[in-house]
RNA sequence: GGGGGCGUAGAACAGCCUGGAGUGUUCGUCGGCCUGUCAAGCCGAAGGUCGCGGGUUCAAAUCCCGUCGCUCCCGCCA
């Protein structure tokens, strides 16, 4: 059948009788001659057809699926498409077979219209011809491919496990499978192999991957999905610095595979503290400066009252320069609503006029020394605007650090800053002043005194990678000590009687010669999604849902039969029933 | 749960602020012409529940209210 893919016409098959298969990118009849693009996965060949002796050109419409058998020619002097890998020569038709033709497309197959995603979605099929998009799923195979031969090469082994497991209230909301062989239980789908990589640890296989899917039923964004791919690694007898190495050649290779870019390591490494101090962000984008300064000193005997106050009641003030700007009061107004969206009571802006002198509301208040002490903490020049914050330390810098991402020009996609964060805090404070995990509760403690006499301010043994700003992953040091693991467990209000309920399975099995492990995972999707330039998760993953968790396509989720239900036990409630009664609301005009 | 944006022909848009006949642009579709194009070109044609419902008005794509859908963000996401 098909001797050739397109990309594979070059001036050494001229001569050579050729057939190829693909689709109709593109008609064009000039009456007495006609030319065919046609496209299969590896690109696109000329086709030229005399309609005189070839009628059957003239039925071709665009996405036709057909094979062409002719024979390979130079194309004519002065004929020749640069802009094309197969410019050079065309294909002389012979024979044109219609292979399966198309109905008139809901949108082109090109890259320059942007079509409602809803529609793409519904014709994801064809949204998947298009140029760019089949382009990302050769790089998410790319990634996927190169992932496995690095860490093969490593020693490591790639073991699946289970999607149906059990709920741990814990975390993200579990997406919840009900159990036909026992009515009224329910499987949960993984939002992490976490327990079970930790098992093979113990199963003695001291290097894992696994490139698992993973689900959580959390509300939609740009770069979250109800279900998403992670490489997920687990290594024996290791600490944190084996596995941000292994994890940084991973990312580096795939990196070079899709960009063709050799990132430096090591990575940049910030503590949290330091993460968080400059850049007001657990993931911070390093691709511009405009970081966040300390100016708690200049204003020790300020008599500005605001100041003075979020001095003595133990807070700080801090200040970033966002660079020369126009700056109308509007704008100033719409940044200050901004700030205090992000939490801050208030917010001071500065202009640098002309004669080095500060424009500001709050100039007035100010000394000389303040102002020059500003200005040289802030590297502030002519024109420059300067945004101060006076508060307590989180609250300064989350409000700084959100402004600087609103603010900050980020540079082409082509840059990639990678870089670790680590020393995250243990735990985190919920509102109510209970204290939660904020990693996930078999972490390790930086320190087990620290931990034991100051939980709120204990360090772990987490780490993130992240990447432009986006968080690609995070891992740590587990706790391969049963003791460890109960006393964390008490901390966070779990009691030993229900840690053993919960969790017993597990910590019996830390009770057999555990070894002490690390590891990580990472997004695939996110990964892919940064490399190929993407703004949405959506672009990188073949079949994804929309903001509703609707399938446009499928139509998925949908109702079920009574039957199916009465078999699992599982019974609609009122509310359910109501909205089942409702009349469907079709995603997208039908045909019938 | 909350806030913002969007919804007009098969696709992408303009029109909306300041109400006056479904007006317009590009692509596609259909018909015709055309022997070197590559987003071919030229001529012609068809194609509309202005998301849906209600209200204001002599008159609504346009103003108001509600609702549905898509999307971005906050919360949430170990």
């Amino acid at each position: 059948m098909r001797t050739h893919h397109a990309i594979s016409i070059s001036p050494s098959e001229i001569g050579e009788r050729v057939v190829v298969a693909g689709w109709v990118q593109r008609r064009r009849d000039h009456g007495g001659i006609a030319f065919l693009d046609i496209r299969d996965a590896s690109g696109i060949i000329q086709v030229v057809a005399d309609p005189a002796t070839h009628p059957e050109v003239g039925d071709l419409r665009m996405e036709f699926c057909v094979s062409v058998t002719g024979v390979v020619r130079r194309r004519p002097e002065g004929t020749e498409n640069p802009e094309m890998a197969t410019g050079m020569v065309e294909i002389g038709a012979d024979a044109i077979s219609v292979l399966s033709p198309a109905e008139t497309l809901p949108f082109m197959i090109d890259d320059r219209t942007d079509t409602d995603e809803r529609v793409r979605l519904r014709f994801r099929y064809l949204d998947l011809r298009r140029p760019r998009m089949a382009a990302n799923l050769r790089a998410r195979s790319r990634a996927t491919a190169v992932i496995r031969s690095t860490l093969d090469q490593q020693g490591f082994l790639e073991v699946e496990t289970p999607t149906l497991i059990n709920s741990t209230p814990e975390g993200a909301r579990d997406l919840l499978v009900p159990s036909r062989l026992r009515p009224g239980e329910f499987y949960a789908l993984p939002q992490s192999p976490q327990l079970f990589k930790q098992l093979l640890m113990i199963s003695g296989v001291e290097r894992y991957f696994q490139i698992a899917r993973c689900y959580r039923d959390e509300d939609f964004r740009a770069d979250r999905q109800l279900e998403f791919t992670q490489l997920d690694l687990e290594g024996s007898f290791w600490g944190r610095d084996e596995v941000l190495d292994a994890i940084e050649s991973v990312l580096v290779a795939v990196v070079a595979a899709l960009r063709g870019i050799d990132v430096p390591r090591p990575f940049l490494r910030l503590t949290w503290a330091e993460a968080m101090d400059r850049y007001g962000s657990d993931k911070p984008d390093t691709r511009f400066g405009m970081e966040i300064r300390d100016l708690s000193a200049l204003f020790a005997d300020t008599g500005f009252g605001v100041f003075k106050g979020a001095l003595d009641s133990g807070g700080t003030i801090r200040g970033i320069n966002i660079g020369a700007q126009d700056w109308p009061r509007s704008r100033a107004d719409a940044i200050i609503e901004r700030a205090r969206e992000l939490g801050a009571k208030g917010l001071v802006w500065m202009v640098v006029e002309e004669d080095g002198s500060l424009r500001s509301s709050i100039a007035k208040f100010l000394s000389p020394d303040e102002m020059s002490g500003i200005k040289q903490t802030l590297e502030a020049n002519s024109g420059d605007v300067l945004l101060l914050a006076a508060d307590k330390w989180r609250t300064c810098v989350g409000v700084l650090g959100g402004l600087r991402i609103e603010l900050g020009k980020p540079v082409g996609h082509d840059d990639l800053a990678f870089l670790w964060v680590v020393d995250f805090p243990l735990f985190e404070e919920a509102e109510d002043g209970i204290l939660t995990f904020s990693h996930h509760p078999f972490t390790s403690p930086l320190s087990l005194d620290e931990m034991r006499d100051h939980p709120q301010e204990a360090l772990s043994k987490a780490y993130d990678v992240v990447v432009n700003g986006i968080e690609l992953g995070s891992g740590s040091v587990r706790i391969h000590d049963p003791a460890v693991q109960l006393q964390v467990f008490e901390i966070l209000g779990i009691d030993n009687e229900t840690a053993e309920r919960r969790f017993g399975w597990f910590l019996e099995a830390l009770r057999y010669g555990t070894p002490p492990h690390a590891g990580f995972a990472f997004g695939i999707d996110r990964l892919v999604m940064v490399l190929q330039g993407e703004a949405s998760i959506r672009e990188v993953i073949p079949f994804p849902k929309t903001q509703t968790g609707v399938d446009p396509m499928t139509g998925a989720p949908t109702w079920v039969d009574e039957t199916q239900l009465a078999e699992l036990g599982v019974t609609l409630s009122a509310e359910a029933r109501a909205r089942q009664a409702e009349p469907e609301s079709p995603t997208v005009d039908s045909d019938d």
